[in-house]
DNA sequence: CCTGACCGTCGAAGCGCTTCGATGACGCAA
DNA sequence: TTGCGTCATCGAAGCGCTTCGACGGTCAGG
């Protein structure tokens, strides 16, 4: 194992195994019928000399990188963590298939999507923080490389979608605080410019929020400690009927419950607050509140597994919405 | 530029420019010198056809593959958000050097190096969040694959490390304290995790915090609001004289502004609090604080061009310490 | 006017792998 | 015995690029 390791080729294992070349190929790839002794002696030198294969020449002769990439959207106000769960969770998966994980911003735009498509770098691509209206989906189409995408477009007509289904996110949020008997119900939600931006998971949240009989409204706010502070004082007092909210912006939630604290709310009594956003946010306040998860694990893995699926010819399906769950605590 | 774009080949160039692929290719690579008329003829056919050479082919002729890997703890209690522009920053700057990122989790250990550097995907390596006594780093060394650590490592013979100065910025923030007077002063860092796993920056700043005269502590913190609220409280009550803390938590740094105010306490009057963290987080609580700023882009952008310098057989300094800055606001 | 240096370009070899068709060995049916 | 299908393996042909040596054409110096 230790040793060289460098240079060392397919040649160089076949003359150890005492065997041609193409037959350690096929021993590796599986792809013929090869005697169980060639294929031990075979393996044995592939292990002992520490072989593995040079990715360019096996891309060129295969046209097969074992790459995809994800082009993650780094410089946005999205919730960080959420995007770093998501690329973990997707380098994960993808090794598990063998494949590794080229990273790009999503600055470098169609533009750059020709670019990895033409040079063959990648077999395939995961596209994150998908807009309602997005430039890179037209190129994707075109250049035909397949792909998944995380979030709905506007015409998703003939990609594959991935996505937590936000809308009955949005609406298990609402019915929860309906059950509990509140009246005036509000969202809390990110900052403006998320809304401008027409993110549409930030979209979806708010129709299925809305999309119920009943007083609702819908908040957006800044994630800063002054500005969440104010935004909730403001909301109280021209709303005095209010007594649930949902909040939809991770770093704000240990805020509202400090506002709503000195507003003299005393949570899971007579005001009711549910978070969407990650475990960790809704457990770590006093009182613990109930949320609805964004399961970027699984989306990240779900996304990838259809990727794998259909760089294997196999057909996957169009759009995948994964079922929101609530936790009460 | 639109069209076919798959499959377009040196050859295709060279046929439309009426020159030989080799032409081609020193036109692209400035290797040779060529003729401005012919020059230009084929950066038209290139244009013209969109082509980009593939990556494999060109990985398997030089012996580069024009990618570099970047290895990030994505599962750790890491600070996220500085994980993420730093790996921006690193992608930012490798696409400028013509470079792509291969993204690796930590997790796949010093037998993900192995792999990377025998397939020969990748020309060099970027490891973050090096910790005092890292597995990885003698494969590394032994690999002798370019590289450029994020962190010190206890023995960084032969290595090329880039970091901030951290044990000047603990005594950058202890000095801020004593000179507006405080008498004693306390570091409020990260969870007793960080500190057990012995990550060289919190062990450093530490170091730097208590290097001096005067009476100073440091207390490892988790980052949940609940803890933060006690952790301060408990510090407040043990030490009455405190008048000075640093906090080298970025998300306490609200709930500890609240813990203060709770606890009576006037910050900037007859409290003194300084950051190391994002700007962000020093500007948006109330009142704004002064900050030593993890300059986590800087890294990243100092890292990947020592990188490629390293790839183009220059030398580069094996330490690169960023002096700390503090912004007073 | 001839020689040699230099410039711009070409052709061919080869990087390490996959894959296709061919081949020999073997067993079995005719 | 001959003939044929199977199985395991081999050899050769590329994949698209870079790079080395070669080669004709110019131009300056002798």
């Amino acid at each position: 194992m230790a040793g060289p390791g460098r240079g060392v080729t397919i040649a160089d294992v076949a003359a150890r195994a005492g065997v041609a070349a193409s037959t350690v190929s096929y021993v590796i790839s599986g792809k013929r019928s090869i005697s169980p002794e060639t294929a031990d002696r075979v393996m044995q030198a592939v292990a002992d000399l520490g072989y593995h294969p040079h990715a360019g020449a096996r891309s060129l002769a295969s046209r097969r990188a074992g790459v995809v990439a994800m082009m993650l959207p780094l410089r946005d106000g999205m919730h960080l963590p959420v995007l770093m769960q998501f690329a973990s969770g997707a380098v994960t998966e993808a090794r598990r298939h063998d494949q590794d994980v080229l990273l790009m911003t999503a600055d470098e735009g169609p533009a750059g999507l020709a670019r990895v498509a033409a040079s063959a770098i990648v077999d395939g691509l995961i596209l994150m923080d998908v807009e309602v209206r997005d430039p890179r989906v037209e190129t994707l189409r075109r250049l035909g490389l397949p792909s998944v995408l995380i979030g709905f477009p506007a015409d998703a007509e003939g990609l594959t979608c991935v996505d937590l289904d936000f809308t009955a996110a949005g609406r298990v949020c609402a019915d929860y605080l309906s059950d509990r008997g509140c009246g005036t119900i509000a969202l809390l939600g990110a900052s403006e410019a998320v809304y401008a931006r027409r993110t549409g998971f930030a979209e979806r949240v708010r129709e299925g929020f809305l999309g119920r009989s009943g007083p609702a409204l819908v908040q957006p706010c800044p994630d800063d400690p002054v500005s969440v502070q104010r935004t909730v004082k403001e909301l109280l007092a021209s709303h005095p009927d209010l007594t649930g909210l949902a909040v939809h912006n991770e770093p704000a939630v240990g805020h509202v419950m400090h506002a709503l604290a000195d507003a003299g709310k005393r949570v899971g009594e007579d005001f009711h607050v549910v978070v969407i956003g990650p475990d960790e946010v809704a457990e770590r306040v006093h009182p613990q509140l109930p949320s609805v998860l964004v399961p970027a694990e699984t989306l990240a893995e779900t996304a990838v597994r259809h990727l794998m699926r259909k760089l294997d010819g196999l057909d996957v399906p169009d759009s995948t919405l994964v079922e929101p769950q609530l936790t009460i605590r």
